[in-house]
DNA sequence: TGTACATCAGTGAACGCGCGTTCACTGATGTAC
DNA sequence: TGTACATCAGTGAACGCGCGTTCACTGATGTAC
């Protein structure tokens, strides 16, 4: 068709959207090149031109996916609240809410592309291994300010991050298994609301300030 | 060949075995029917003797997998123990093990096709519902006796129930999280870790026994 | 118990289909002079 | 600045391949008499 070079990257970029929104729903087996380009607005003999492979194009989409996870976590962060706000539990409020639990396209790519990562190659695998490791690192930081200060740094650093792990491997678990449940909505809601409670309980944010 | 209705009987029973191992490896879309047959000890064109579809397969695959894992846990806790161990130690050890990640054919069938079950039938959805419910009472009674005694016994139960969700949550997180991390070995450990240690310490088992 | 026949699990080739990928072609964009 | 040409994003048809499924056939099992 002839095409501008800025105009070929705004459609190498729409190409990685759409894919991003049709893996998370489908799975990355589950959709092909034709829907993909289709989906993008363009018919599939053109994706050649943009991507090496579909392995490829899949690795790049976990990498973007990732980036764009940790700037909307470090975005939604640095946003002012209220005096009686808390940012960890505006967070856990987002996360387990049923909106989150229903929008696949737009939610957490972590718990949106974790099950298919494992059957992607090892390019998508680092990408998805680096872009953890920066979540994991921002929600330390989140979750050091909500706990007492102590004397030996170290130890606090190091018990910040164990406690930022644990606390991620909740959400993120609450999220897969309640997203499995469209056999027994009653149970998926229920799933969400036990790790809601059960993390506001332990970061001590289920109480009014200064109640507890 | 002709084959007595009992060898028929066993060979539909291998074909479900191998189908599990093969789905959870690879996803119900990553394995083809030849496949499954041939692992199975088959050609392909038996496979319609004994199943309508391969869907048909895949829900009867989580119907027969939820239930044997339910056995296997209920039988895990019937087992003795001596005098200073805990069932719920022991289950929490197991399931965050390294051995237990390595092992996704034989290890927990939930983590194992909760990835998948999202996109398969509503019968499949309903056997997978049924079955996480089951667990679920099964780690209420398990926590339960690992709590204080309570005055209130349905709020105790409510309690309980919430504890054993929000545990397995955080387990499957983990579980499925390491998995999804073989671009990075060392954090796949630390995350595996990060929740055992964190568990321990939750339900009161990080100590010697009296010693707390 | 023996004999004749129906049943049906298993075989292996074939079906149509959609997949990932390739290709010849088009024509506006970008470049060389 | 104008003109001639190379570039390359996009098109749409085609490729081989493996998929889920179907089918005619085989022959031991199970049944009827």
């Amino acid at each position: 068709m002839g095409v501008s070079k800025q105009k070929a990257e705004e459609n190498r970029k729409a190409i990685l959207a759409a894919s991003e929104k049709l893996f998370r729903e489908h799975g990355i087996d589950g959709v092909g090149l034709s829907a993909l380009m289709k989906a993008a607005g363009f018919t599939q003999g053109g994706f050649y031109n943009h991507f090496e492979s579909k392995e490829a194009l899949a690795a790049e989409v976990v990498a973007t996916a990732m980036d764009k996870a940790n700037d909307d976590l470090k975005a939604a962060i640095a946003t002012p609240i209220g005096p009686d706000g808390n940012r960890l539990r505006r967070q856990i409020d987002y996360y387990l809410s049923g909106a989150h639990c229903s929008d696949i396209e737009h939610g957490c790519a972590i718990a949106g592309l974790t099950a298919d990562v494992r059957r992607l190659g090892h390019e998508a695998q680092v990408h998805f291994a680096s872009g953890l490791e920066v979540m994991i690192e921002t929600l330390t930081a989140l979750i050091a300010e909500q706990r007492p200060e102590s004397k030996d740094a170290d130890q606090a650093r190091d018990e910040a991050r164990r406690e930022a792990i644990s606390f991620y491997n909740e959400m993120v678990g609450a999220l897969i298994l309640s997203r499995a449940l469209a056999g027994n909505p009653q149970l998926a809601e229920e799933i969400l609301n036990a790790s809601h409670q059960t993390l506001l309980k332990r970061f001590a944010l289920d109480a009014e300030p200064g109640q507890r």
